[in-house]
DNA sequence: TATAGAGATTATAACTATTCTAAACTAGAA
DNA sequence: TTCTAGTTTAGAATAGTTATAATCTCTATA
């Protein structure tokens, strides 16, 4: 369990400055049992019901943005109209619940490793992502 | 080679009325060699050096959503700032280049098999997509 | 501790992809 | 040929996201 301190050392060993928004963000994020899945627009409803100081959308898209690049996100594709982020950064998969419009991790055992026989000359791996659609039997 | 009659019957035998401007967009799309991908731009962009006649961008969206929802064409899940589609309707998982912004495609030899242990209760699997993002080394 | 200035936040404008609307047009059944 | 459901179209509307530029704040240093 994380502290304000310890996400102000975080933010701040990573160039970024400890503001009350990113450490709110943070908390928000990173304080939790279990890793979520959320776009934009969740987190921006989560922050206005856990703060009362409300934090503007520019902020919260910076923010997101700047932990992305920092590997404290991952950011999803799904087939879509809108951006998911991920606050599980290490390598695992998805199912996509058509119906429920939801992301479900996938723990890496339970899908045999993708072998690649083969890449593009001069090309190197930079991730590899699965994603299974389901919907209701 | 397919000429003009077979995607007149084609799309009259998917309840689509054939019209020259469905007509033109069957060309371009199933009357090359290879099978490839695009965004609506970029279909637009074809669309306006093949003709002279224009097609509304309202109509090429209107074809390329009934298209796939016939099942002529795939939608594929990049990095979701727009939509990308595939005239290879085949089970086959892509590469993206991120210098090039590509879309390669990927034989379905050339990946194992994904093997699923198990999906979520009373669902079903819809597709596997495997998107392998690649760089410059 | 006070100050300066780089970095951050904010409201709002701008932008882009996509969908909607409603009027005009057309394929094709009868 | 006529009629009408299906289609096309220009343009408006919408949604997600990024850019702008004014204001604010964190923190290094005096
Ligand atoms: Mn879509
Ligand atoms: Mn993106
Ligand atoms: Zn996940
Ligand atoms: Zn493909």
């Amino acid at each position: 369990m994380s502290n304000i301190k310890d996400f102000s050392s975080k933010l701040r060993n990573s160039g970024l400055r400890p503001t009350k928004q990113r450490i709110k963000i943070c908390e928000i994020l990173f304080n939790k049992e279990k890793t979520f899945h959320f776009s934009i627009n969740e987190l921006a409803q989560i922050i206005s019901k856990e703060t009362v100081d409300k934090i503007s959308l520019a902020t919260i898209y910076n923010t997101v943005q700047a932990f992305l690049k920092k590997g404290y996100l991952k950011e999803i594709s799904i087939n879509s109209d809108k951006s998911y982020y991920d606050t599980n950064t290490t390598n695992h998969h998805h199912f996509y619940d058509e119906d429920k419009k939801e992301l479900i991790d996938i723990d890496y055992e339970e899908v045999e490793p993708v072998i690649v026989k083969k890449v593009p000359p001069s090309k190197k791996i930079k991730s590899i992502e699965v994603l299974i659609k389901v919907q209701n039997r």
